[in-house]
DNA sequence: TAGGGATATCGGAAAAAGCCGATATATATT
DNA sequence: AATATATATCGGCTTTTTCCGATATCCCTA
């Protein structure tokens, strides 16, 4: 766990509200067909539209966030889909209460 | 409390080091008379000496994190001693577990 | 009130991050 | 195999961050 990479990745406003957006999806995002989103997540379309920014570049914040251990990815056919690693979540939470 | 602030002012190395030096003053900084580590913390001059960065560029860090929220400053003369804001670094745990 | 030490602020050069359009890759369909 | 769609990667321009030296401010003491 690198905490100075998942710092970097949540110093940014768009990552933040992904991040958020991805806590409950089904506020945030149509009904999708064929993923359920609590087992695998919003695919990146989705997301994009939601940002109002460039494909790539959301494409990019979310392999950032990726990296930095708070998304898991999940290839369903032609999508990607993104949801929370909670766990990591959690754990950034602890390190913060005991270990910053 | 701004999140990206406190994010942004966490997504840099030494800034996260003088965080983590300033949890236990007395093992990361020698003795200083006329000032106690608990109650007010520890001067910018022996922060910059661990640092090994300018004077400028380590208070402008300190009033990086203190603007964040996450340090407080006390004046004493002509020292300037910073400690952790506990309270602020717990808010921010609570905040990632719950709100994030 | 003059001088010295501690800290803060300013201006700037270099490096990194933010975002984009173009293009590449992967998968599905015909 | 050709095409279409979703996503990833690349190159580059712009903005922000990093970090410095110089200078200003604040406070103490002579």
């Amino acid at each position: 766990m690198d905490q100075l990479a998942i710092f970097k990745a949540l110093s940014n406003k768009t990552r933040l509200e992904i991040l958020q957006w991805l806590k409950e999806p089904e506020l945030h995002f149509p009904p999708q067909d064929h993923a359920d989103f609590d087992e695998v997540g919003v695919c990146v379309g989705k997301i994009q539209e939601k940002c109002g920014l460039t494909q790539s570049t959301v494409s990019e914040y979310l392999a950032l966030l990726l990296k930095a251990g708070l998304l898991e990815a999940t290839r369903i056919g032609q999508w990607t889909y993104y949801k929370r690693n909670e766990k990591a979540i959690e754990s950034l939470s602890d390190f913060i209460k005991s270990g910053l």
